[in-house]
RNA sequence: UGGGGCGUCGCCAAGUGGUAAGGCAUCGGUUUUUGGUACCGACAUUCCCAGGUUCGAAUCCUGGCGCCCCAG
């Protein structure tokens, strides 16, 4: 077959790809939410093949002037556009649902404010946890949907207490850290197709299928920021509020200024334009006094981490789990693998590493893995509110 | 204007006759589905200025200029 060739209409009895069980009853409506990305695209297709009554559903997230100049984009002008042309050569309906005011109240809003506080957001696990798995998928449910799919790299098996969160098979791709913050209620409903698959695979059933986004970049970056200037678009939220202030190093001495809190994050070293004879970093932000607190970088090691909004998604009650000290593997970060560590309660989740770990910036997420040696499943995560250094220098 | 010291990249700093180390900062890139880290690369044809000695000077000599310290 020449894919391309055909306008909107793909024969698809002649692809090869896994065929999925979805846990719906079969020709049920599954919901996929479509960011105009291959994996989204993937899993809508994935859920096609398997014979269900697909609906598309893509979210316009903020200013798509703007974006539409933007490579790795997610969710607005041509990502648009992608996700229905993927929609029209796969034969099923497919939604644009203006979502701007609901994103920039959740998500941008929130973005500016913790930069603001002296801490570092993550807003792409805001915007899944208050808009695609909350409003949309309050709309998905409107729409008859028996289960909402997205192309997240995360698995949801069945185990003897419900769904379970589980890492992706491909490690290297796992989204486990961003979508910590998903409930139980949530779970239930959603349906994560990709997690099973490498990305590779996902590209080449993209390739077979002739779908247009078939190599496209991955997104990165925050999509509503565009060439890495976060701080600009905090001072277009947030006219006047970012204020300068003094770098001040842990022993006191004032080493020069700053044009604001809201350009650097704990664990920072570029960017501080202070020159002594070894690297400085930045060790904590102090929004109110605004200073920007600088050290060495062992004054960056940390051993205990205070969290705040826990999601618990292990068995039992995760206070329970807390106060027993309880074992745990934990991401403080995207990009390492889970470290050994203890959950411990002190009027609230606490995490305490085995192993000091540095540049841990309140804002955060805190993500917490079974102790297996895959450290597998998801037990939940909460939000970073402060730390405490494990050398007595920058307590 | 008595005595002593110093002036090498934005900062610190090696080099004392043989054709400008290094660190920090800065800039660019790689890695990364948040931020940050890490890693890679680029960064003084020139050594306060002007003459001179020498095959050859940042390094020696002379004269300026500018700092610092001590003594007044």
């Amino acid at each position: 077959m020449f894919p391309g060739l055909m306008s909107n209409a793909i024969d698809i009895s002649a692809i090869d790809a896994p065929e999925i069980d979805f846990g719906v009853p079969a020709g049920a409506r599954v919901i996929v939410a479509m960011s105009g990305g291959v994996d989204s695209s993937v899993t809508a297709a994935l859920a096609k093949l398997a014979g269900y009554d697909v609906v598309g559903v893509t979210l316009q997230l903020y200013d798509h002037g703007v974006a539409i100049q933007k490579k790795g984009a997610c969710c607005a002008g041509q990502d648009i556009a992608d996700a229905r042309r993927v929609a029209e050569a796969m034969d099923f309906p497919h939604y644009v649902l203006d979502y701007e005011d609901r994103f920039s109240d959740a998500v941008m809003e929130d973005f500016a404010d913790t930069y603001l506080a002296g801490a570092t957001p993550i807003p792409c696990v805001r915007c899944n946890e208050r808009v695609k798995f909350k409003d949309l998928m309050e709309t998905a449910r409107d729409l008859g949907g028996a289960a909402m799919a997205t192309g997240h790299y995360i698995r949801r098996v069945i185990g003897p207490n419900g769904p379970e969160l589980r890492r992706a098979y491909d490690a290297g791709k796992d989204q486990s850290y961003f979508l910590f913050s998903t409930t139980k209620d949530q779970l239930d409903f959603l349906r994560f197709p990709l997690g099973a698959l490498p990305k590779e695979e996902v590209r080449r059933i993209a390739g077979q299928l002739g779908l247009v986004v078939a190599d496209k970049p991955d997104s990165q970056d925050i999509c509503f920021v565009p060439e890495g200037k976060y701080a600009t678009v905090v001072e277009r939220l947030r006219p006047g509020a970012a204020e300068p202030g003094e770098i001040v190093h842990l022993d006191g001495t004032v080493m020069g200024r700053h044009p604001g809190v809201i350009h650097y994050t704990v664990g920072q070293r570029r960017g501080l334009g202070v020159a002594t004879g070894d690297p400085l970093y930045v060790v904590r932000l102090d929004a109110a006094r605004r200073e920007v607190v600088v050290g060495p970088r062992e004054a960056l090691m940390v051993s205990d981490v205070l969290l705040k909004d826990v999601t618990w998604l292990g068995d039992g009650e995760g206070e329970a789990a807390a106060r027993a000290g309880t074992p745990v593997a934990v991401k403080v970060r995207s990009t390492r693998p889970p470290a050994p560590a203890r959950l411990v309660w002190r009027d609230g989740f606490a995490v305490t590493l085995d192993n000091p770990e540095e540049g841990v910036a309140p804002g955060q997420a805190c993500v917490f893995y079974s102790t297996d040696v895959a450290h597998d499943r998801v037990l939940g995560g909460g939000w970073i509110a402060s730390t405490m250094s494990a050398t007595a220098a920058a307590a």
